[in-house]
RNA sequence: GGAGGAAUGGCAGAGUGGUCGAAUGCGGCAGUCUUGAAAACUGUUGAGGGUCACACCUCCGGGGGUUCGAAUCCCUCUUCCUCCGCCA
């Protein structure tokens, strides 16, 4: 959620940043301007009513006290008519009030001054490539042929005991996607966060908080008979961990690291795209959030791309990375990179891990803020990425790895595993 | 599921109708001392809104009510704790 102090002080630049992201905002940032006036000026009437009637009983118990209470009943005569305008005026401000948090919860964050503008994911900037892409011969097979031939995952149980787009992994299948669960929470352990086991299922308000909330109501399975969400991502629950939270300066950053099953509707998704494990309404995936100071929190984001970038290392997989253009930015990120695997034997980039700062945006929804070195409270920055996401990752090694003789575990996988060889 | 108890500032914890936005301790910040740090000592320090700055307003789990006046009384919801029952 954008601050309205800032928007006040800033409308053009506002408007200028947001155009990156193919939207005008004049009209709504206008109307932002507008509501925030109305709701100060309404507030300024109703302090001043209600000073007077404070005032008023101050005295009131005073006569009480000096038993002049011939003089303290006349004088509650006037505080009727306080009273009364006091309550419209509470009212005319709680109306202000939501419209203007109707219109702050549907604006975007603003694109950091590095997002390139563009309209959708052509629009992306490759900011590097590397690995090595290995040379499969034509009997290459896509990784849902793979699943089938070596009997790993099996779409067809999945959707019969539930519905298309939720797997079942079996055996070696399953045994690599625990190992590949388990090497990355060590990984990311490693490097100093903190790992949590948090619930699949959240409130409203944690919804609200990471911005999900009413953006992406769509996208999230609802639990309607408890009013709960089960979670699109780890970033939910761990990010409102701290929500609400004031820090000490001395606290940040706070770095936490968390595996869940994540959940999807992907309303509108369809085609060759969707196939196998590209793309599913459950999968697991590791995550990693830090808590930061703002002017840390640059410095921070590279710290997590060259994290990620050293899994893909160790698991020899072909990546590039992207930087987001406006257009394909999410609604709560300033700066989004993607991490890609390219898949051979498919012949296209698979999505594997997405790092992005949120600056303010999401704990000024959260009111997750610190006490700077002056005492002062100042917002946090907080930022997430994948690290990883599994489905993809799995159907990389698979394609990547296979072999005429069966697919070859990634090294580093394979004290996780158990063995080296899927045949 | 049944019976009791509780929810207060970053944290712990006093406060039961009228200078209570709230004692005290810890923590934070500033300073003294020290080469530096720690310790000790001194000062300062709840949050949000508002203002150039004051003034002023709101907030003691959420919502509603009683009252001239509510952290304090009443209703309601939520959460937590203790005991009993059930149970992975």
């Amino acid at each position: 959620m954008l601050q309205v102090t800032e928007i006040r002080e800033n409308k053009d630049a506002f408007i200028q940043a947001l155009t990156k992201r193919g939207i005008d905002a004049a009209e709504d940032l206008e109307a932002v301007i507008k509501a925030d006036e109305t709701r100060r000026s309404t507030q300024a009437e109703l302090d001043e009513t209600l000073s007077q009637s404070n005032k008023f009983s101050k005295e009131i118990g005073m006569l009480y006290k000096n038993g002049e209470v011939d003089k303290a009943n006349a004088m509650k005569e006037k505080t009727v008519e306080l009273k009364e305008t006091s309550k419209k005026l509470q009212e005319q401000l709680n109306a202000a009030v939501e419209e203007l948090e109707q219109l702050l919860h549907n604006l975007p964050n603003i694109p950091h001054e590095s997002v390139p503008a563009g309209t959708d994911e052509n629009d992306n900037e490759v900011v590097m490539e590397e690995g090595e892409v290995p040379k499969l011969g034509d009997e290459a097979l896509p990784h849902w042929e793979l699943a089938k031939k070596y009997d790993l995952i099996d779409f067809e149980l999945g959707v019969k005991i539930t519905g298309a787009g939720f797997p079942v992994f079996k055996g070696k299948g399953a045994k690599l996607q625990r190992a590949l669960i388990t090497y990355f929470l060590d990984k990311n352990t490693e490097a100093g966060y903190t790992e949590y086991q948090v619930p699949h299922v959240v409130n409203e308000a944690s919804g609200f908080g990471t911005g999900q909330l009413p953006d992406k109501e769509g996208q999230m399975y609802h639990i309607t008979g408890d009013n709960l969400y089960l979670i699109p991502t780890a970033e939910v629950p761990v990010t409102n961990l701290f929500r609400g939270d004031l820090l000490m300066h001395n606290e940040l950053p706070i770095t936490c690291t968390g595996y869940t099953p994540c959940f999807r509707r992907e309303a509108g998704s369809y085609g060759a795209h969707v196939r196998g494990l590209n793309r599913l309404h459950q999968f697991d995936k590791v995550e990693i959030v830090r808590i930061e100071h703002p002017d840390n929190s640059y410095a921070a984001l590279d710290g997590m791309v060259e994290h990620v970038k050293s899994i893909l290392r160790d698991l020899k997989l072909p990546y590039r990375i992207l930087r987001l253009c406006g257009g394909d930015l999410g609604f709560t990120s300033a700066l989004t990179y993607d991490f890609e695997v390219f898949s051979t034997a498919q012949d296209r980039w698979l999505e594997i891990s997405s790092v992005s700062n949120f600056e303010t945006f999401q704990a000024n929804r959260l009111k997750l803020r610190f006490k700077n070195s002056e005492g002062k409270n100042e917002l946090v920055h907080t930022l997430n990425g994948s690290s990883l996401a599994l489905p993809r990752v799995i159907a990389g090694i698979m394609e990547n790895y296979q072999t005429p003789e069966g697919i070859k575990v990634p090294e580093v996988l394979v004290p996780y595993c158990g063995f080296d060889m899927i045949s």
